[in-house]
DNA sequence: GAAAAAATCGCTGCCACATACGTAG
DNA sequence: AGCTACGTATGTGGCAGCGATTTTT
């Protein structure tokens, strides 16, 4: 919706060049600035220390002074009162004040000197890894935008604490060091199914390994949610979990916290907030993990769901967070959104099996009896038999 | 420009039944 | 421990229906 607006022939130019489109405001200068005259003029170590403001997505021509997370558009004051004002759902909408741009974003990397989640909220952080995208001059906006999306959707994960639900005394549950999230938060799902309860940290190893799933069927990758269920959680940390850990990071390596069973317990959900494009078929089982939000406790078990939320304050250090953020792109990168067919024998006989209406029907006795005959003489033919499972 | 209508899009549930899985004997 | 029988849960694809969103009038 914002997108519409763009495209009217009011967006400033930029002050430097007089041709394209603005992209930032550079307070220091007081200038608006596209991408290319923003790379060309604050690569330089002094002049990266301009502040500088997305401009506003909507309007094109003011400094964006909110950060709409829903729409994950940058507005300006105006822009921003007149878009969330529009309707109820509108006024929902999670903005927060925007924070200026670290150092560099077109150039090499910045030096981090920002701790703590909050950094995230201008949508960069100087981040030099290859695909990260911020980015190089070649690149457009929408590369532009998809990069403040994909930050900000990392950031908004690493905003966040996982749920413990501790419903076994011996385990640490694996899911906190310090305050902090381990692995299982940015690698929802990596393997799927019970696989994610196998993710585990190993606090007196330094070795790392794989834990090798036994189901491994599914691959599709969950992306948390942002807000809300997950957040409601009890968090639970054992004292001495808190003083110290390595955080032995390695790209797409699975920690072991090897002295928890389950990473994980089984009620426990995945909430999934994505748009619709980010939406990936997944087999039932999986998705039920990922659906149900609050899923209601057994008989005879403490429901920490429902108690008030309670949050720990992030701890990370610039290069913990860094760290999740590569992984995060990492699983990103290699979403499939394909679906997964658990069972091709069930498919083959969906397949075949009469419909009406799209909903299978009851078979005759003459179709099953045709079928019995069909299939018996395939198998003498082509020694077909029952698709094998896997 | 605003409002209403129409069109489009995306998600969800339903159905039957072979197969997987768990339990008891 | 291994086998069998039985009951229950799961997964599979195409369509209708619904709500949300976008486009047209």
């Amino acid at each position: 919706m914002l997108k519409k607006e763009n495209s009217n022939n009011w967006a400033r130019v930029c002050d430097s060049c007089h041709s394209a489109t603005c992209t930032v405001y550079c307070r220091a200068d007081s200038a608006y600035l596209c991408a290319g005259c923003d790379a060309r003029i604050h690569t330089s170590l002094m002049a990266s220390r301009h502040e500088r403001v997305w401009v506003c997505e909507a309007c094109e021509r003011a400094p964006a002074a909110f950060l709409c997370k829903a729409d994950a558009a940058s507005l300006c004051a105006s822009c921003d009162a007149d878009i969330h004002s529009a309707n109820p759902l509108a006024r929902r909408h999670h903005r927060v004040p925007i924070m200026p741009i670290p150092g560099t974003i077109y150039g090499p990397p910045a030096v981090h000197t920002i701790s703590g989640g909050s950094m995230m909220i201008g949508g960069t952080t100087g981040e030099g890894t290859e695909d990260d995208g911020f980015l190089s001059l070649n690149q457009d906006a929408d590369d532009t935008t998809i990069d403040e999306e994909d930050e900000d959707e990392a950031a908004s994960w690493l905003l966040l604490n996982p749920p413990v639900k501790n419903n076994n005394k011996n385990n640490n549950y694996g899911m906190l060091f310090g305050g902090e999230v381990v692995d299982d938060y940015l690698d929802l799902a990596e393997y799927g199914g019970d696989s994610q309860f196998n993710d585990q940290y190993s606090v007196n190893q330094q070795q790392q390994h794989y834990s090798v799933p036994q189901k491994s069927y599914v691959e599709d990758s969950v992306v948390p949610v942002q807000n809300g269920q997950r957040k409601s959680l009890i968090l639970y940390q054992p004292p001495q979990q808190q003083q110290s850990h390595h955080l032995n990071f390695q790209l797409g390596m699975e920690y072991d916290n090897s002295n928890t069973g389950y990473g994980y317990p089984a009620s426990l959900s995945h909430s999934v907030s994505i748009s619709s494009m980010d939406v990936s078929v997944v087999p039932e089982s999986a998705q039920s993990e990922t659906s149900i939000s609050h899923p209601r406790p057994p008989k005879g078990t403490i429901d920490l769901f429902s108690g008030p939320p309670i949050q720990i304050p992030p701890q990370l250090t610039p290069m913990d967070r860094e760290a999740r953020v590569l992984r995060y792109r990492e699983k990103k990168k290699n979403r499939k959104f394909e679906k997964t067919i658990r069972y091709a024998s069930r498919k083959a006989y969906a397949e075949t099996r009469p419909r009406i209406k799209g909903r299978f029907a009851k078979r005759t006795d003459v179709e099953v009896e045709v079928d019995q005959m069909f299939s018996t003489q395939l198998m003498t033919d082509s020694s077909y038999g029952i698709v094998p499972s896997f």
